[in-house]
DNA sequence: ACGACTTTGTGCACGGCTTCACAATCACAA
DNA sequence: TTGTGATTGTGAAGCCGTGCACAAAGTCGT
């Protein structure tokens, strides 16, 4: 029946695709789109675009599609897109110098307000834009800021105790690439993006396939 | 009953948890491990890990645990951990420069083994130790380095052209981190890592929060 | 006004994953 | 040898997500 009662989970992750695959279609001058277009642009079956797109309690048109506008800013609605959440990034190895430089943050709404870090030479200084901060410094850091996001690139052996630090500080979301598991309370959110599991996913297939080829 | 017949695909997502938890353990001269500790480090439930290992027809002696050793070969095996599976990286822009020079997939067993990148600064070079080609060169890089993996890390308005090119270099497993939907082959296998996606998910929680709160 | 056509919204069945609960099995001590 | 205690392996139930298939509902041409 839709209304805004309880979205999956899964859905939500594919509401962002949608919003991308509209803006994709926008500039076209398109006023609809239809589910199987959607589902086309997103890589997505058709039936599971009308599904996810009614638990938003929008409707489109039967026998016309989905008003464009419209159906972006219920997305966008749905996803909280009209508010900004800056970041914090935690650890300036390789992969957070390139995250805290990483146009992608700030054009989907989430600058990058602040980074922390331990080396002394980074301290004080700015790394493209980006001001850097004592580790000791990261509770006055996220009320300054208000800062609504932790990001954690630091070694696996840091990161728990930067995990910690982010929740006494108040921050309820963290996404995390440290190749380690974390632990933190129920009412924060963990996002954990493991580089090297991933592509030990990858590695499993590959030599499963080589292994069904010897048969 | 186990043996390997058919590993499902949620199971072999944590198949390297395991394995990293297992090398945390080691060191502390632990010869058997239970099911539940190795759930604790993992993070995950004690029924699970046990059903996970029962796939890989690994057995463990009931009343005791899992005997480490044996379990890291068995797994490690699965994974097909003997072989290393070399790398190439697509685009050396912030990430993709970060990625090259990322000292986890060398560790892993995914060697950084060439790059491809547009910029003809770039071209001919080598960055951190790995050599930069022009994406002309690509399929004789793919088999010259024996490359059995693709990272793309371009602009997303590039990255259906470099799939397409990985895919006719005989490229079977593709990591992408451009925001962008990518078509492959059914035989290929990709995985999409996509940080603007993620951190609108974090900010949909965010978002439905303090929609809570209010209420 | 009406029928043909299009597309949505959703009931339902199916499959995969998770979790519980417990019998089967092993080590070890008496 | 037998009993006790521990832990595995797995049957079965439940849950979530997916996808089919179709009625409901709108548009548009005549």
């Amino acid at each position: 029946m839709a209304g805004s009662g309880h979205i999956p989970e899964a859905t939500v992750a594919r509401l962002p695709l949608y919003l991308r695959a509209l803006d994709e279609v926008a500039p076209s001058g398109q006023v609809t789109v239809s589910s199987e277009e959607l589902a086309d642009l997103s890589g997505v079956n058709a039936a599971k675009v009308r599904k996810d797109l009614s638990y938003l309690g929008t409707y489109g048109t039967r026998g016309v599609g989905y008003e464009l506008d419209y159906l972006k800013f219920e997305i966008g609605r749905a996803l909280g897109l009209a508010h900004t959440w800056p970041v914090v990034v935690c650890g300036l190895g390789n992969l957070g110098r390139a995250l805290a430089n990483h146009t992608g943050f700030t054009d989907a709404g989430f600058p990058v307000a602040a980074a922390v870090d331990t080396d002394l030479d980074k301290i004080g200084t700015t790394i493209d834009g980006v001001p850097v901060f004592a580790p000791a410094e990261l509770g006055a850091v996220v009320s300054e800021f208000e800062i609504a996001i932790g990001v954690i690139a630091t070694p696996a052996s840091a990161a728990q105790a930067v995990a910690d630090a982010l929740v006494g500080a108040g921050v309820k979301s963290i996404m995390s690439f440290a190749p380690t598991v974390l632990v933190v309370p129920d009412d924060v959110e963990l996002r954990a993006v493991d580089l090297a599991t991933e592509l030990q996913i990858l590695g499993f297939h590959l030599h499963r396939s080589i292994e069904n080829a010897e048969t």
